[in-house]
DNA sequence: TTTCGAATAGTCAATATTGAATAATTATAA
DNA sequence: TTATAATTATTCAATATTGACTATTCGAAA
């Protein structure tokens, strides 16, 4: 439902045809989600059978002509219904890369620690570029902040991880042995 | 791909049948994944075609038969080669409940900030819910640590923002006014 | 003025994902 | 004992997602 909220949000401001909004959405927003062109263009699609948005045909030159999209009254509605449920709730984020995590016992401690520091400069070099960025006007800014502050916090938890990995120790509070708990045998 | 190699980790540390590894993804392993059930049996469905993983039929009473799958060698090395991918990398997430935020402009500042206060809420919430999860054992500990960790650091972020708006004053760094940037006319 | 790469604009077949249904077995409480 | 709820186990139709392709126009270098 984001991805409705995306596109209702942006049609908001300022009406548009599907590959300015793709766009748009790659050049300025792309650091909080990951909808692809083909997708936008199905959510368009959507929104328009079910009356959210309108869409007006545009002749520029004589080029294959382009729809034009604009809310329409029950968009401007789904729109705040949408924004509210966003802004009130926290999605709790799924780390995929801790699957890697989970397994680190069943390589070798030197090989896994090197793998990590790996993770670790990729993750520096990353950050850079995200302190060099230049300024992007309005929210973006903001937005591109939150990945930094993420990003530093989650510098400093592979820091740790790295640290006690050398340290031979269990990171603390973390009990036993590493791996993931045991299975039962099965029923 | 992280699918995979959640999937294969698991089955190379004990053979399972689809439900029972659906199962203890969801009791051991939710805060790095959301797979779902059906997408578990399409995946393991898949890599037994490609020769990753076979199964056995295993009758037990006389419940329909079931497949209990093991890794293949190919599958051991798939593992690997997935396990050092995922360790080496780091993939930005994508902060979708940002989308939101990038629209704050768009309702009243009051109401804006209450909602933003009862996402802060939830999250204070679910910090509570984690810290007071019972010890796991092994690596998911490790991975229960890492939210909590995150999560500190979210609330932190929010909390900042929440008391920038309150000031009516603009986020630090961010400059002028709030919403997204200008969108150039069509072209 | 031709050519070649980049930008613009969109489509579609293939793939992936999931909610909901099915169905058997076992536990539980009435 | 006998409903009924919960657990086990899987399938499938409907939806959603995307990589790769098509096609036009524009700019600029040769």
């Amino acid at each position: 439902m984001n991805a409705k909220l995306l596109l209702l949000g942006i049609l908001k401001q300022s009406e548009m045809h599907g590959y300015q909004l793709y766009d748009f959405i790659e050049r300025n927003l792309a650091v909080c989600t990951d909808l692809k062109k083909a997708s936008a263009y199905f959510l368009l699609n959507k929104m328009e059978k079910e009356g959210y948005i309108q869409a007006v045909e545009q002749r520029v030159g004589n080029r294959p002509p382009r729809k034009v999209y604009r809310l329409t009254a029950s968009g401007e509605q789904l729109f705040e219904q949408l924004l509210v449920e966003n802004l009130a709730q926290y999605t709790p984020p799924v780390f995929s890369d801790d699957i890697g995590i989970a397994f680190l016992d069943q390589l070798p401690a030197e090989r896994a620690l090197a793998l990590l520091r790996k993770r670790f400069q990729t993750m520096q070099l990353r950050l850079r570029e995200l302190e060099n960025i230049p300024p992007h006007p309005g929210a973006t800014a903001l937005l591109i902040q939150h990945q930094i502050h993420h990003l530093q916090s989650e510098i400093a938890w592979l820091g740790k991880l790295i640290a006690s990995l050398e340290q031979g120790t269990s990171p603390a509070r973390t009990p036993r042995r590493e791996g993931i708990p045991d299975c039962e045998s099965p029923s």
